[in-house]
DNA sequence: CCGCATTTGTTCGTATGTATC
DNA sequence: GGATACATACGAACAAATGCG
């Protein structure tokens, strides 16, 4: 069988590959990689089909260049970026609303399908969280925080909501980040977060989309109070 | 004031510029772009950083070169471009999933803001899918009915909500074109649209969510029994 | 601080393949 | 088949930024 990609441009074939070996890790965040002259010589293409390659990822956001310096990883997807520069031109409060969509049907759906890997596994990180709340470690408990609604997504077992979700919730983080400066008055939910894990341990799904919206409603009043701030 | 980045490079401009027409509509699908040489002028740069810009589109999926005949607008989103291509990777009852979050939220808040406007609009769109159901016109009823569902997430005043809605919307409404060929038995659901619209305009958000979740779980099955045959 | 090597940025020229008339 | 217009690909040259000794 003759391999249609044959018809696919050397420049759209090389910025598959790169694309290949960015989302696949193999070429990390943050890291540098190799020069134009020796990629040219692996990939056995001119600078100039190099340098289109190298330009669609920067403009699809999954590389950044620098004069002299080199060109480094900006984003393992090109979803992810799309969305953020979406985002940004989004209300805050828009995209709570969106993330509140997509983490009341995952709720919903891990209460349905999640397997006792999933229990456990949630249990760990409200241990977690709970242990970052009493040592009083704000970005600890944050982080906790965050991958404990990971998972709760993640045991929806659909992975383009996972995708979605993680996405919204990483531009939402680094936007939080930068509104609240160094001091943050987060203030813990954790009864809803019990609640909503026993939900979905005992696989109530009605129950599950309920504390999310609660914890989501509660959310949302914070974020409005620190922006009128 | 220094202005920090007025180094933008000369491809990204031009780009971004290109991008700035195709998403204003200036360049309207399926239309194709002035050659090369014109846009040369218009831009004032040489063929190489021209084209490396157009490769960036077009790696981005929103335009489209073919050798000897000329460039053409392919879709007049990134965002859209890169949720299909993720789609893609994906099953169809996943994305069904995610719409159906998304639909929900977004009836529920057009309970809560939907205006009067919302409502004669949506009268509209339930009267032009009884017109084309009477008559027995598939196609101008499938139209109508994404129509009067993406009027109903409009309602929403949500526009992240709204963009991420409709391009999945097209992605699925592409896809099961595909699918099903020719002949499509699709049910209609009318009374769940009117109670839909009654919800909405009572303005009462439980019902309008729970009309969604109903019309979402017949719309799944109808497509996991398309798929067993 | 200077000079140098490295690396990316920009432009031009040339040859070839391919679709359209 | 021929003429034209466009896209594809390569090579070469110089400019500009960066980092190092």
């Amino acid at each position: 069988m003759i391999q249609k990609t044959n018809r696919m441009s050397l420049v759209e074939q090389v910025a598959s590959q790169m694309e290949q070996l960015i989302e696949s890790g193999h070429w990390t965040i943050e890291e540098r990689i190799p020069p134009e002259m020796e990629l040219m010589e692996r990939f056995d293409v001119s600078r100039n089909t190099l340098r289109e390659a190298i330009r669609a990822l920067v403009h699809a956001g999954l590389l950044e260049t620098k004069q002299g310096s080199g060109t480094a990883v900006r984003s393992a997807s090109a979803l992810g970026a799309a969305l953020q520069k979406h985002v940004k031109k989004s209300d805050l409060i828009e995209t709570l609303e969106v993330r509140l969509a997509l983490e009341r049907q995952a709720a919903q759906m891990a209460a349905e399908r999640r397997t006792e890997t999933d229990v456990t596994q949630l249990e760990a990180c409200i241990r977690h969280c709970q242990d970052a709340a009493e040592k009083g470690d704000q970005e600890a408990f944050i982080t906790s925080d965050i991958t404990f609604h990971k998972t709760v997504v993640q045991a929806s077992n659909n992975q383009l909501l996972i995708d979605l979700y993680e996405h919204m919730t990483d531009i939402l983080y680094s936007f939080v980040q930068e509104l609240m400066a160094i001091d943050s008055p987060f203030p813990y939910e954790e009864e809803l977060h019990i609640e909503l894990f026993e939900a979905i341990h005992k696989q109530d799904k009605n129950a599950a989309a309920t504390y999310v919206e609660r914890y989501m409603k509660a959310l949302k009043e914070n974020v409005t109070m620190m922006m009128e701030e």
